[in-house]
DNA sequence: TCAACTATTTAGACCGGTCTATGTAGTGGT
DNA sequence: ACCACTACATAGACCGGTCTAAATAGTTGA
């Protein structure tokens, strides 16, 4: 009986690993002990340490997703209301873990993105498809004109994602939510609130 | 005669390296042999790895401080127009390194502050020095009414420093300035523009 | 059942990582 | 000039990194 557990494990237990302590810092015999699978079968799941990486990325996508789509498609919110609270529910997460982690897109963006060029595109498509769901409910709550019309959504749609990028690394480097709470503030009661009829 | 000249040439060739490839991915021999100094002199000058971690933060403020300082003290211009000056200029280094490397603070503060907690707090007190002066420069455009009065400068200047920082890891992972140049116009001619008398 | 094949594991090659015990050379005090 | 002292360099210990050649275990088909 052959078993495929494996693989997925070693994703699992990797992710969290690489979540917590970076790419490079994280060895593959770490990610092995800890999931209890024998020293060196590494290389018959992944052909190179990268490859691991593109599979994390895709697992820590899947794994987000789970949580944001029901959010995203909530047809019982305003457009604008679904996009906040797909925020405020990645802060709650972050916050769960003593504001360290953060997010795998912006921790390999920065660490990776310069010398893994194969990481690098996977991010990049990672974080476009992100844009896009975003974007298209900025759309909508452009239409409701509960936000201003001269707006490009798709431009915003990307800034907001990587002012969040930037407010997590805030965050982490203060060791408090509050960068990410002001991040939310300002853009959802500040900057995107009309201020006339 | 004796030369103090190596340990400089340590933290200027490291912080490159650093920047170039990250921390942890930069192996003490490859910064000695590209600085010329003899294999093993290191820890003469640093008394582990972290310690030259800040070392080199401070070499990158002190480089930044030296671009930034004339700008953000203009009084040619207006306040407000300091502090877009200042993050174009950053942009323009950025474009010229090929949309790589980034921000020392940022890179690092991903990778190290969750485990480093000396380089988190040298990281966390230059973050505050950056928003400190931002925020007096932005308290100067309240008073002279160039941005709303009833935002919280403090705050503004901590959330800018963040959105760029967020902005530069899109452009990484893009290889593209677009993500930083739509933070400025977003921000200066959109967020904070008054859009009523 | 047994041979051929595939999936998994093993052991370890090989390299490069941080860091240290020791050696050497240059400096300053007397 | 000599001795103590400091600044620097050397070699290498020791560990852990990625990755691979070869052995083993499990599966399948005749």
């Amino acid at each position: 009986m052959k078993r495929i557990h494996n693989k997925d494990d070693i994703v699992q237990v990797g992710l969290d690993l690489v979540l917590s302590k970076g790419f490079s810092a994280t060895g593959v015999e770490t990610i092995l002990k800890q999931a209890k699978i024998p020293k060196g079968s590494f290389y018959n799941f992944f052909s190179s340490k990268e490859e691991f990486g593109l599979a994390i990325i895709d697992k820590f996508v899947e794994d987000r997703m789970e949580v944001l789509y029901p959010i995203l498609a909530d047809d019982s919110l305003p457009p604008l209301e679904r996009v906040k609270k797909s925020f405020e529910t990645i802060i709650a997460i972050f916050e769960s873990n003593d504001c360290s982690k953060g997010c795998l897109l912006g921790n390999l963006g920065l660490e990776m993105s310069d010398h893994f060029e194969n990481v690098r595109q996977r991010l990049e498509q990672s974080l476009q498809n992100w844009t896009k769901g975003l974007s298209e409910l900025l759309l909508q709550a452009q239409d409701a004109h509960t936000i201003p019309a001269e707006i490009n959504v798709e431009m915003l749609a990307e800034n907001l994602i990587s002012s969040f990028q930037g407010a997590l690394l805030r965050s982490k480097v203060k060791k408090s939510a509050q960068p990410l709470k002001d991040f939310i503030h300002l853009y959802f009661n500040v900057f995107l609130s009309q201020r006339e009829g």
